[in-house]
RNA sequence: GGCCGGGUGGCAGAGUGGCUAUGCAGAGGACUGCAAAUCCUUGUACGUCGGUUCGAUUCCGGCCUCGGCCUCCA
């Protein structure tokens, strides 16, 4: 079975067929570091690391970019409301994004370009625009032409007519086209801003994507991803900017996750509904966090709720529970991912029925009797859980996990309190192993007593 | 107004022109000093009205309804 991608340039599922089978190619949009990660911004990290790593496992190489916006007017605008050099902002953020990405297990990209280190491509990409015809220069700005491209919307799925009767912001009068977009624009003194032909200046929205995708990835590449909300106009834009510079055909599969809703309704901060990644961290492992948001199609809205972190949590504990019980036995076929996850996943990265995997994969091995059959199921189930960034870490850290802060009991006074009730029932004394188990209890401690001994667990 | 994507059992959430996932929650059973876990069994579905069809939750159309986008929010 191959594999299959919605592409939302036909608006289809299609065979995925790289431009090398050797080496595909791959952009996601990233971070304009002003602020930490929200979730809203978490969901396209999780879902194109799955990708990464399903694309990883068919083709001998991979190259995932994913940039770091640098230079924007959010960022000018944080920067002198903190009192921080934008310098400050951006490395912060830039490091605060990376602790939240790596705590929910998602890979670093094989490129993360910064767009301030590649102000020289931007450059040489709206000389080239000009050149061409597809730009302009006006009052110190540059603007790209949109009616110069007759394809243009064809992404978003909009005819420039529609565009024109729907622009509702005031156009700029040094516009030639109402939908006419700036590549670059004068910046003063006290903003960053870089020597141009055209004066001293910064870059447009769109140009940076367009420039450092070209940069590492090529003229035309295999998959761009991100946001469903950058579709229009952040793509539309860098499409055109990119196949009017080059002449060439640009991101050959177009993915877009959606869109991302807390409790039914749209996240905003004047709702209160508005999380970032670091909120969430403090009282939910980063894990439990990335389950919750593959339990749902990448391309469907998701509804971010408490209960269904809760949910996430729990099928996690049922995996590692599972994988406790064979502890002491080593895994066999590690690397081999089961076909039935492989299937699912190369459908358009189904990880909801890949999770239903996961569980049968889980039910196997609990009925699993000998050891060879629990050595493969284990195997099985690591290596699907694998596939999917999940069942990576020691078993009983999972178990352990407390929230920021820590817990009431140190795992230490626990394990003693686990000993001093083993001594009980050996003794028969079992009133006073009850008692343990209750004062534990209080304490969201659980106790199990198996065949192996007695483990415990935060609920 | 234009465009796009949804409406599945108590909840979450896949999927399919007929054999009706999976998990959580619920019920019953096995096991267990107790408890938990585990295993087995089990109930409740496909917004609405039409159409196509031997047969539709699945295809087509209308309607209702929810969400989103329409120039810099992933």
């Amino acid at each position: 079975m191959p594999l299959f991608l919605y592409n939302t340039m036909t608006r289809r599922k299609e065979v995925f067929q790289p431009l090398d089978a050797g080496h595909v190619g791959m952009y996601v949009c990233g971070p304009t570091v002003y602020d930490r990660a929200h979730i809203g911004n978490a969901r396209p990290v999780i879902v194109f690391d799955v990708l990464y790593r399903l694309l990883r496992t068919l083709y001998p190489k991979v190259t995932y970019v994913r940039n770091i916006t640098d230079v924007d007017d959010k960022i000018n605008a944080r920067a002198r409301e903190n009192g921080e050099t934008i310098g400050a902002l951006t490395e912060r953020t830039t490091l605060a994004f990376h602790q939240d990405v790596a705590a929910l297990n998602a890979l670093p990209p094989d490129v993360e370009p910064r767009a301030t280190a590649h102000i020289t491509q931007m450059l040489a990409m709206i000389e080239q625009l000009i050149a061409r015809g597809h730009a302009y220069e006006a009052e110190g700005h540059v603007l790209f032409a949109v009616p110069s491209m007759a394809e243009y919307g064809r992404l978003s799925g909009r005819s420039q007519d529609e565009l024109i009767a729907g622009a509702r912001v005031e156009v700029a009068p040094y516009k030639r086209d109402p939908a006419d977009f700036v590549l670059w624009k004068p910046s003063p003194q006290d903003l960053p801003g870089w020597d141009s032909p055209w004066g001293r200046g910064r870059p447009g929205w769109h140009i940076e994507c367009s420039a450092m995708s070209r940069e590492y990835l090529g003229m035309t590449f295999d998959i761009h991803g991100g946001g469903q909300d950058l579709v229009f106009p952040h793509h539309e834009n860098e499409l055109a900017q990119s196949v009017c510079a080059h002449g060439q055909p640009f991101a050959r599969y177009w993915l877009h996750n959606g869109y991302l809703m807390v409790e039914g309704e749209k996240m905003s901060k004047s709702l209160g509904n508005f999380f970032t990644v670091r909120d969430l961290l403090e009282q939910a492992p980063g894990e439990a966090i990335r389950l919750a948001m593959l339990t749902t199609h990448y391309h469907q809205p998701f509804d971010w709720t408490a209960e269904g972190l809760r949910q996430a949590r729990t099928t996690l504990d049922r995996l590692y529970l599972a994988l406790r019980a064979v502890a002491t036995i080593p895994a066999k076929g590690r690397q081999d991912l089961p076909v039935e996850v492989l299937a699912a996943l190369k459908d358009d990265l189904n990880t909801p029925q890949a999770i239903v995997h996961l569980h049968e994969l889980a039910t196997q091995l609990n009925k699993a009797v000998s050891d060879d059959d629990k050595a493969c199921a284990k195997g099985a189930l690591l290596a699907a859980g694998d596939a999917l960034g999940l069942l990576q870490q020691d078993v009983e850290a999972w178990f352990r996990w407390t929230p920021e802060g820590g817990a009431e009991q140190s795992d230490a006074e626990i394990d003693a309190m686990v000993l001093r009730r083993i001594q009980a029932r050996q003794s028969k004394d079992f009133a006073q192993a009850d008692a343990i188990r209750k004062a534990l209890a209080e304490q969201g401690i659980l106790l199990e007593d198996g065949a192996g001994g007695t483990s415990w667990r935060r609920s």
